[in-house]
DNA sequence: AGTGCCATGTAATTCGTTACATGATTTC
DNA sequence: GAAATCATGTAACGAATTACATGGCACT
């Protein structure tokens, strides 16, 4: 009963099968198109994950004849998975491990929770960031021991990006309380009243 | 007789080495301090690939004997390794096949490299994030299939940050430049005239 | 005739992490 | 006395990729 010790693989594949009910090729080509910025595994992956979720009662398949194509496998998220998806998203890492994206693979997934929660990711994000920044800042200041040039550009790449994603998290915050405003909770799935 | 199918892994090590000989824990230490953001592996993989480098004839290994710590190993590079470094920083992946970070990496290292290398490496990066954008903007373009939100708002923080770099790509370019002109080539080991 | 898409999977292999083991020395 | 730093390695394990295998249909 161990509560989300999933790894994130497993965690992606289920939030694909809740954006959108498909086979594995589906969802495979379905993550090249979207997530596949921040996460691209492969199909064979993607296969073996499908199976595991089905077995933890995450997902149900759904065998589905075809007369032209090979007959596929139709998977849906369960209100199990539902759950599981909900918590992974509400979770707030503060230091994550060595995937800095993890933040950004959640949000992409966070039209499945509510506004609040989404928000608190940002939030989290935003520190995030602003630790980062100070941390890159600091050493940028220090003075390079050796004549090399090329670390001190590459620190100016890193300190230019995390400020432009910055600018980011508040266009998105704004356009996230905007769209709150006009739309009130519609996704409460799972949270009885 | 295979050429540069070393993994990014060993290379980079090498790369530390070149920048400066030190032990395993040394250049452990040096990573996370500097190469870090882009790429931390673990004290063991350090370890592990110390020795390949040293019998493949790319470093040298020299035991250091010391009173008050325990003795320790210091590598540094031959010039074997840097002709394998400085063609690895030559090399042109217009396609890297899932680390976008590939030429960051690289550009890390181009101290070791004449100068019209590294400004060849930031081409490329230049063209390989101006090719990333303008599908990111046609997928932005193109209707959300859904009435998720969330997709377009990660879609839009790529965009951003592929901006921010392409305007980090100009100006380390200029920095190249300007410190190219008043120092002129020092870096032409292994180069007969 | 050949390429490419749909569709699912297994096997081999690489890559890398975490944990373990050891031990002296300095610092709080 | 406890914790941190220096120093090097092995072992167990896990995660993910690449390659392989299969097969029919559609399009050019």
């Amino acid at each position: 009963m161990a509560s989300s010790q999933r790894d994130t693989t497993t965690l992606v594949v289920l939030g694909l099968v809740a954006l959108q009910p498909g086979s594995g090729y589906d969802l495979a080509r379905l993550a090249e198109r979207s997530v596949g910025y921040l996460w691209t595994p492969s199909r064979s992956q993607i296969y073996k994950v499908l199976p595991q979720l089905v077995s933890q009662d995450l997902a149900t398949a759904k065998r589905v004849r075809q007369r032209v194509r090979p007959d596929k496998a139709l998977y849906s998220i369960t209100p199990a998975g539902r759950r599981v998806l909900q918590l992974w998203l509400s979770e707030i890492e503060d230091e994550p491990v060595r995937d800095a994206n993890i933040f950004a693979l959640k949000l992409f997934f966070c039209d499945l929770v509510p506004a609040r929660t989404a928000q608190a990711q940002l939030d989290a994000y935003r520190r995030f960031l602003e630790t980062r920044l100070s941390r890159f800042h600091a050493m940028a200041r220090a003075p390079s021991q050796s004549g090399n040039i090329f670390p001190q550009l590459i620190l100016r790449r890193a300190i230019t990006r995390i400020e432009a994603t910055l600018v980011w998290v508040e266009e998105a915050s704004k356009a996230l309380d905007a769209s709150h405003q006009h739309q009130p909770p519609s996704n409460n799935d799972g949270l009885p009243p």
